[in-house]
DNA sequence: CTGCATCCTCTCCGATACTG
DNA sequence: CAGTATCGGAGAGGATGCAG
């Protein structure tokens, strides 16, 4: 296993940035489960909104993580799919989100003996 | 493995907003290497301001990821260290970098024929 | 249905100056 | 040495309206 990120950090901010930012983890999550169209993401996504899911989809688009298919139909009918390495992504982040599940009592805790302890002095 | 996050996202939010910001990651993989003081911290991690390596560090200790131990003596010494979670933490991201080494070429080559694409219609 | 353009707000973060 | 306080720019992101 890697102990240090210095080395190339730079390379793993650009996917962290990608992977941290608010929307993209939600909509790859939900993509793993199939193919979507884009009003199916948005109901889903509860909170979303539809500029930022639209940015979302086209910067995850961007980096070949997800595929858009366009049907020439009226009305517009567009769908989106994880591309293979989408789901190698979606599989990796699962660990995280484990961990998380895991974890997540003790930082909850944690966070409030440090409250405290900052509120009482 | 968990392959949807919908159901606990509200959760690893929380945690990959403190994984994905900018510094605390470089912070977390520095203090992998073993006990740190705050100005080594600073100089090793290239480009971080006083005041957001005070604040990741802050964030860090808060969420139990890192003990901050103060020395009394003149002039003040500060360490920080990573937690048993801390260290958890390290182990767990780190996979998500290798990721990131291993398909860091195919994405920025994604990137580039996107780009290309859009440039041409 | 899908998505772009505009405006506006809010938060992040760097620069700078000051303290025990 | 190890912070805290304050200001201001830049960018993220929400609301709304329009278009194909």
């Amino acid at each position: 296993m890697t102990n240090t990120l210095n080395g190339h950090s730079c390379r793993a901010r650009g996917i962290l940035d990608r992977v941290g930012d608010k929307w993209s983890l939600l909509v790859i999550s939900q993509l793993g489960e199939g193919v979507k169209r884009f009003t199916d993401l948005k109901r889903e996504a509860t909170g979303v909104s539809q500029r930022m899911l639209t940015v979302t989809l086209r910067n995850l688009e961007r980096d070949g993580l997800v595929i858009r298919t366009v049907h020439p139909v009226v009305p517009p009918r567009v769908e989106y799919e994880l591309t293979t390495l989408g789901h190698t992504l979606l599989a990796t982040v699962c660990s995280l989100v484990d961990w998380a599940e895991a974890n997540g009592d003790d930082i909850e805790k944690a966070r409030m003996a440090y409250d405290e302890r900052m509120a009482t002095s």
